[in-house]
DNA sequence: GAATGCCATGCAACTCAATTGCAAAGGTTA
DNA sequence: TAACCTTTGCAATTGAGTTGCATGGCATTC
């Protein structure tokens, strides 16, 4: 068994062939990933399939996904004991030029003081801009 | 002349019925609206002529957008003096329950140390939760 | 091994926000 | 008044995301 496998087992998702043709892409490319960037990689695999795929990735916590205001959702997969906590949050960071997105893992995002009574349950933190390759 | 139309010619941007109308109706509001917020808070007017408005709003800096994760892009008013640059940038609260978005002015965004090379221009930090009159 | 049931898959169709094309209306200038 | 430019309203299109439904594969039970 594969590490791609063994990540969705670990996880208690089946591992169904589109599951890891998804998971292996998303693995391969490092960088967070449309739907549709999937769907032009995996040409023989249907979109509905990957997107269902995907959604359930999300639900057992194998990748987060990130709104870049690029108009898609894209994806990425969670680092090592990620559990999509508040904690476990990062920035991101959209090239506006490239369209690509990257995990800033080193930047740890600070205590914010909510309002009175206002509670926090997840996090979006997108910095656009120019990446090194466009700048 | 009033506030609103103050506030545009100020921006120079004619202030033309659907703008004024537009721009109050983000000044009543306080709480940064989508289109169809709007379009259903002003039901004679037309869906594209608002959204021409906010575009010619955003070029200009009298709104700035925010794209907070429940589908539709929000727009609310630039505070005094805002130029939409980073140093202008707050953190947004964004409630899963009532879909309220809420400009939270107290925070300010830290210095965030970019990858070598990398320019920031601009950013989208949303935070999700409760507010207080859902939690 | 056959029957049953469940889940994943593929395809097509649909939803909905965002956007655009185009013609009419309004306002400005010569 | 005529010519011009911008804004507006309406209709239609785009595109991401999502869902309904029938098929197929796999596992469990008899």
């Amino acid at each position: 068994m594969d590490k791609t496998e063994n990540i969705l087992v670990k996880k208690r998702v089946k591992p169904t062939a589109v599951r890891i043709l998804v998971l292996r892409y998303l693995l391969d490319k490092k960088k967070a990933q449309s739907l549709k960037d999937i769907e032009l990689g995996l040409p023989n695999t249907d979109r509905s399939s990957i997107f269902r795929s995907l959604k359930t990735f999300e639900e057992n916590k194998v990748v987060h996904s990130i709104e870049d205001g690029s108009g898609m959702t894209k994806y990425a997969v969670c680092a090592e004991g990620c559990n999509c906590n508040p904690e476990d949050l990062h920035y991101h960071f959209y090239c506006t030029n490239c369209s690509i997105t990257y995990c800033l893992f080193d930047n740890p995002i600070p205590q914010i003081k909510l309002p009175h009574n206002f509670r926090m349950q997840q996090a979006n933190m997108v910095i656009k801009g120019l990446c090194d390759k466009c700048s």
